[in-house]
DNA sequence: AATTGTTCCAACCGCATCGAA
DNA sequence: ATTCGATGCGGTTGGAACAAT
């Protein structure tokens, strides 16, 4: 038990220096003995309600440094849950469901921070094509990352690309771009840097990798394991139901568009390294036909899902 | 260099659900 | 059966950072 707090402990600390040193630096970290208030009961009966917190000076706004540390020390002695009481005993003049947020978006010691990987970009779009908005559904399929950080992806990246085409991102049009380009893509972009490390062959076999789990390896559960997998194996999967897919594809040329311009810009997508396309559909850079795939694959592919 | 516009994300808000009393 | 607090979820917003002019 005490090494386990030890070691979480030891963790949160190492995460957290960078950035108590970017505050230091900036001049803003607070006084570190704010939030530190010695032992507390930590009782099971309700200690504050929303009522009471809005008699406190609550403060809303950004966490500080010494708040952070302050909700990181409680909860490594005392654990998770009973946030609203958690929020007193800690000295933290914060309302239980921030200090819970402040948590589980931002301290929590396996929250994971950087770009969202294509691997993570494709799982997303998988997912969200068939529970929608689920957030936090979608979230428990990409170990590390929060329902927040995958909505603001959403809402940031992939709504942008719906605005660019002109279509909303909940229409036929832009779920089919999704689905038969982008996807795809993303799809082609994995496979090639799998290639590339070795850990999976041109023919769509694995390669001789033991099987576990790297940093930032989505989800391999049965549920969603099927997202890269089945884009990246030759082996045509068949998709009994396939209620999602509604039995009529609606394709691009439906719409009075070619592929390329259907997708204006999610080709070269954020950080895959890829050209973009510009709004007219050309490449901005080289030539790049050679990485989109036939439309034969592209068939294929929606045979697959 | 200054101003304006855009993007991104941490945090907040309101509502729904759950469980204990 | 009802009430009420805790928790979880999805939508929205404020403002910092960055880009464009």
């Amino acid at each position: 038990m005490s090494n386990t707090i030890l070691s979480l402990s030891l963790s949160l600390s190492l995460s957290l220096s960078l950035k108590i040193k970017v505050f230091v630096e900036l001049g803003s970290y607070p006084s570190m003995e704010e939030g530190t208030r010695g032992a507390c009961n930590y009782d099971t009966t309700p200690t504050s309600t929303d009522h009471d917190n809005e008699e406190m000076d609550l403060r809303r706004g950004p966490w500080t440094v010494g708040e952070d540390l302050a909700l990181i020390n409680y909860i490594s002695v005392h654990g998770e849950g009973r946030w609203n009481s958690l929020a007193g005993c800690a000295g933290l003049k914060r309302t239980g469901k921030s200090c819970r947020l402040r948590w589980l978006n931002y301290l929590r010691p396996d929250v994971r921070r950087g770009n969202i990987t294509p691997e993570e970009q494709l799982l997303i779009l998988e997912l969200h094509s068939r529970w929608g908005n689920r957030w936090s559904k979608i979230a428990r399929h990409l170990p590390g990352r929060t329902d927040n950080e995958i909505k603001n992806y959403w809402r940031t990246r992939v709504q942008k690309h719906a605005k660019r085409l002109e279509c909303d991102v909940g229409s036929k049009k832009f779920k089919d771009a999704v689905k038969f380009l982008w996807m795809p893509r993303l799809a082609e972009r994995i496979r090639a840097a799998e290639w590339s490390s070795g850990s999976r062959k041109p023919d769509g076999s694995l390669g001789s990798g033991d099987g576990t789990a790297c940093p930032g390896q989505i989800d391999p559960s049965p549920e969603c394991s099927g997202a890269t997998d089945r884009l990246s194996t030759s082996t045509p999967v068949t998709h009994e139901g396939g209620e999602d897919m509604g039995g009529d594809v609606t394709r691009p040329e439906d719409y009075g568009l070619s592929w390329q311009e259907s997708v204006p810009d999610l080709v070269g997508y954020d950080n895959l390294g890829l050209p973009e396309l510009d709004l007219q559909g050309t490449w901005r850079d080289g030539d790049c036909s050679g990485n989109l795939w036939s439309m034969e694959d592209i068939w294929l592919l929606q045979q697959q899902l």
